[in-house]
DNA sequence: AGCACGCCGACT
DNA sequence: GTCGGCGTGCTC
């Protein structure tokens, strides 16, 4: 039987009452609560503030952080520095109450922000006193107050995990630093290489007149991109508001940053990246919350800078996986521009050499218009693809010793006299899977069909599922029996290659070591995707990009969109074809990401790409969210959850144990544990019904402390 | 998470 | 009566 404490608390005088003096201090309470006036104009003795003298605080992060806000008292002395915004410290938990005699204090001081002023709380009981204002700074204003929540919403998750990404940690002595003076608007930009667009000219004209448009910017190959979004980004600030630039890494944060001085000259702009360091990134994401700067290009957190009187969000190239954050609820810059520009009301340019079926949305729905130059100067600028099988043997030895085939080799030879030549390898252990060496059917582990792997280099095999080890394997398919093992790596490529060109210079760009530019001159550049250098002058003579059919192999949705964003990232740093520029892929040409890089036209991939989704039922042209945990709490919160009409519940099924050389993702069962996973799906425009469910749930559970609690993602992003 | 409150059994 | 273990629910 439980209690009915709760109840007479929450305020129903009518109980006939034999508690005493308990139940008398309640109805005491109670009737302070009814009748507002009544409420004292002082707490313990302390004067309160005369003016709104309630504060509704969010409360950082808690134990457990309770997603509302809760009121406070205003103490006369906190009036003028308590104002919406600013940090605060008060006291919650248990305990904090008034107890009979009213000294008892209680509870841990907890972080939080003043949201509001009002003048009354509804809640029935004694209010808190704030206990401290932490600093007068408004670090959360009115907008990114609004957007943190449409972010938390959009997600299921906590307003307080958004304003951790969203709010920079605090640095006293910074904020007592002045910001420099916000200096005039600058001159409308001259259009530059944007005319090389037929839509270019008129965008920027559009953002300088003061105006939304939307864009979905399909950019030419070469390095010109970086100095077009900079310039948008003047387009902006000439329209007498704000620009916000997001890539994907500090090293593209970094050249649009010069560009942007270029174009700009110092003082308009910040860069906001993680490598500056706590201090120096706070005191430019003060700058720029005080409006002394208008403009900012960084990295994904720099997503929620509060740049004042938006007038453009850009992100480049949103396909890079780094746009998500891996912080709960995980946003993706992508989608938190896209409330940014609706809610502030800005031009959006999301622009990328690929396009993500995300992007393609974006165009189908005639949210954002398409901006991209015409077939013909598309032609000219990009490089010539060739394309070649991998079982084309070489005949050139040195050229086998290589493991090249003899169009590669060829391609190779011949830029090396023109200039540099990049190859492109994937990363070892970005090949998740074992095939077969003949026919290249992936090997499945025979109990559960989970992934076989290679256990470090004794060869022996086990499932990445269940773990069982596997015995001597041969194909189902076409009966082989040899297994292809994981890609060469960079490393050992470069030196094979060292040896196949012999007198030519090798250098290596990749996860520990990437160079940012290499020489005009001829060297074999072996870099993993991603890592790609730039080549100084006019780009690389030629690339070999090698092991499509690793790229093209993951057991993912997005494995086709990806290989075809890697290659052309790498495909755009090379010369055009009129300039001599050749690429070879090695992959089959019949693939449909490997006609689209010949073709150069990553707009009919995207576009085919959402129709197949849309026919499948995947996202985003339905919205999916996944909930992983022990099998009874997915089981019981999917019991629970009351989710909106025609939802699936796909699964659950168990979820690939972590391996032990790869780190732990959010949403990997921790050592040891067998963890479940279920996918929900709804129809188009069911998400934010979806999501609401979710938190709703999750919020349940937590405060009944029923069972073990459960990870919600929205958008999960390793479906297939 | 803490913490207080109420219930209920064990002991003075 | 009074003390304290334990279950339940609240935290402005």
């Amino acid at each position: 039987m439980s209690s009915d404490n709760g109840r007479r608390r929450g305020g129903d005088s009518g109980q006939s009452g034999e508690h005493g003096e308990q139940l008398a201090l309640i109805r005491e309470s109670v009737r302070k609560a009814k009748e507002p006036k009544a409420r004292p104009r002082t707490w313990r003795g302390a004067k309160l503030a005369g003016e709104l003298p309630v504060a509704r605080v969010l409360v950082d992060k808690g134990p457990v952080h309770l997603d509302r806000l809760w009121d406070y008292a205003v103490p006369a002395e906190l009036d003028a520095q308590a104002q919406p915004g600013v940090r605060v410290r008060v006291r919650f938990g248990a305990g904090t109450r008034q107890v009979r005699g009213g000294r008892r204090e209680g509870g841990g001081l907890l972080d939080g922000y003043v949201v509001e002023r009002v003048a009354e709380s509804q809640y029935q009981g004694p209010l808190a006193a704030l206990a401290q204002v932490v600093s007068p700074e408004p670090v959360l204003g009115p907008a990114l107050l609004r957007l943190c929540r449409a972010v938390a919403d959009r997600y299921a998750g906590s307003l307080a995990d958004v304003l951790q990404l969203a709010v920079p940690p605090r640095h006293a002595r910074i904020e007592a630093e002045p910001s420099p003076e916000l200096l005039p608007p600058p001159a409308a930009p001259a259009p530059g290489s944007w005319s090389r667009y037929p839509a270019g000219p008129a965008y920027l004209d559009a953002v300088v007149r003061g105006d939304t448009p939307r864009a979905v910017w399909t950019a030419l190959p070469g390095p010109h991109w970086a100095a077009e979004l900079a310039r948008a980004a003047v387009a902006a600030l000439a329209s007498g508001r704000g620009a916000l630039l997001v890539v994907p890494d500090g090293r593209t944060a970094a050249r649009v940053d010069a560009e942007l001085t270029a174009l700009l000259g110092a003082g308009r702009h910040v860069l906001l990246t993680a490598g500056l360091g706590p201090e120096e990134r706070y005191r430019r994401w003060l700058a720029v919350n005080r409006g002394a700067v208008r403009a900012v290009v960084g990295t994904r957190a720099a997503m929620f800078a509060p740049v004042r009187d938006l007038g453009l969000v850009a992100l480049w190239d949103d396909g890079d996986s780094s746009h998500s954050d891996p912080s709960a609820p995980q946003p993706h810059a992508r989608e938190v521009l896209e409330l940014r520009a609706a809610q502030e009301k800005a031009a959006f340019l999301l622009g990328a050499f690929g396009r993500t079926v995300e992007a393609a949305q974006l165009v189908e729905t005639g949210w954002a218009l398409p901006l991209a130059a015409d077939r013909a100067v598309v032609r000219a600028a990009a490089p010539r693809i060739r394309t070649v099988g991998e079982h084309d043997e070489a005949r050139d030895a040195a050229a086998r010793a290589a493991r090249l085939p003899t169009v590669a080799w060829e391609a190779a030879r011949e830029g090396l006299r023109h200039g540099p030549v990049l190859v492109q390898v994937p990363r070892r252990g970005y090949v998740p899977r074992l095939a077969c060496e003949r026919c290249r059917e992936p090997a499945r582990c025979a109990h559960c069909a989970g992934p076989l792997e290679a256990r470090g280099q004794d060869g022996g095999l086990h499932c990445g599922w269940c773990g069982r080890e596997s015995g001597p394997w041969h194909c189902p398919e076409c009966g082989g029996f040899r297994l292809r093992a994981q890609v060469v790596g960079a490393r050992r490529t470069a030196e094979e290659l060292g040896r196949a060109f012999p007198g030519v210079p090798v250098r290596t760009s990749g996860r520990d070591h990437v160079l940012d530019t290499v020489p005009d001159r001829p060297a074999l550049v072996v870099s993993t995707p991603g890592a790609e250098p730039v080549a100084e002058g006019l780009g690389y003579a030629a690339a070999l990009l090698l092991d499509g059919w690793a790229l093209l192999n993951r057991p993912d949705l997005r494995a086709g969109e990806e290989a075809l964003r890697r290659w052309l990232g790498a495909a755009a740093l090379v010369r055009g074809q009129e300039a001599g520029g050749t690429v070879v892929v090695v992959a089959d040409p019949a693939l449909r990401p490997v006609q689209a890089l010949v073709r150069w036209d990553p707009a009919g991939h995207a576009a085919r790409e959402l129709a197949d989704r849309a026919e499948l039922g995947f996202p985003p042209v339905s919205r999916m969210a996944s909930v992983t945990g022990p099998p009874e709490a997915v089981a019981e919160f999917l019991a629970m959850a009351e989710l909106p009409d025609g939802a699936e519940v796909l699964g659950p099924v168990p979820v690939p144990a972590a391996l032990p050389g790869r780190p732990r993702r959010p949403g990997d069962a921790p050592p040891g544990e067998r963890w479940e996973r279920a996918l929900l799906r709804v129809r188009p425009g069911q998400g934010a019904a979806l999501a609401a469910a979710l938190k709703t749930t999750q919020a349940v559970r937590l405060a009944r402390r029923e069972g073990e609690p459960v990870r919600l993602r929205v958008d999960p992003p390793d479906i297939g």
